[in-house]
DNA sequence: TATTGTTATACTCTATAACTATA
DNA sequence: TATAGTTATAGAGTATAACAATA
């Protein structure tokens, strides 16, 4: 780290030197709660930095990803399926639009309703997006054998569907 | 749900009628990270669920319990621990304080620092959110068992270290 | 009456810069 | 020079309300 990177990190507050080892965090390492959501940010760093050539966050690789699996669907499907509101997805669809990725197009049967497809340019960006991915999670689950991978997914779910049942309303 | 409620999540976009099983995710199920954000997006609600009554906030929990295993702790000490911005940490800070359950002391050694302590009312609110805490864990890991229980958060850990090395940068 | 997409808007979270007082 | 706490501020992410066009 160069001199000027570690003044940028010192004013910004962040500390290398104060490891949290020494202080005790009580129960809280012994948390569900607590290690998902470290979990996760970390998780979510690793993609930010492997995505970050393509300008592609998580919620729009799986937008991209629904779209392309799915042609010609709604946009309130979508919002459905992952979680996300109507109103904000406007915004997110839009950038996907001007980038030349994804194509509003009219619904047949409906037309208050859009149809919605990945471009030519959309289809050859997922060929990138998947390759990238694919070194993205070989490398957060470098730690795991191929049973504890898919057995920290059926658990993830399985929390996922007891703690709250309706998970679209988010 | 009332009728008038419903109408409310119709206006916010909430479609309970349309479920995600006839949608075609891809691969997204079986991504681990994808796994994650909708696991801690569900373990987020029931905890607020549990602890609105008390108003705190998973961080919050987080900032209390390190101040109560480690008093007369600074302020850049639990931000490195707990991943916050020093920035961030007054206002959170501030709240605590206004609400009387913790208390800026002043560091014997360091005129600049500040030390931190539970108050009494603060120490009676641990109490009851042990209480709140301990449900809310059982809730959310009723499906696993003690063994798997304790590999979930093994793993997680093993995922948060390899991933990222660099966590109290964030 | 209800649904689809949209705009406007607000609130929380997170991030950086810059200041002060101390070290 | 560096550190602790603070303020100001800007950007995401996420939430609700309300509207026009259509069903």
């Amino acid at each position: 780290m160069t001199k000027r990177a570690k003044q940028a990190h010192q004013r910004a507050g962040y500390n290398p030197s104060l490891s949290s080892e020494i202080i005790d965090l009580g129960h809280l390492p012994n948390l569900v709660g607590y290690a998902l959501r470290r979990a996760q940010l970390a998780v979510f760093r690793d993609f930010s930095k492997t995505f970050s050539k393509f300008k592609v966050r998580p919620v729009q690789y799986g937008v991209l990803t629904v779209i392309e699996r799915n042609p010609g669907l709604k946009q309130t499907h979508i919002c459905s399926a992952l979680g996300i509101r109507r109103a904000n997805f406007v915004t997110l669809l839009n950038n996907l639009e001007h980038r030349g990725f994804v194509k509003r197009g009219r619904a047949i049967n409906d037309q208050r309703a859009n149809a919605l497809y990945l471009t030519e340019k959309g289809k050859q960006l997922m060929l990138e997006l998947r390759k990238a991915n694919k070194a993205h999670e070989d490398r957060i689950a470098a730690g795991l054998s191929r049973e504890n991978r898919d057995l920290l997914i059926q658990m993830l779910n399985n929390i996922k569907f007891s703690a709250d049942s309706s998970i679209l309303s988010q």
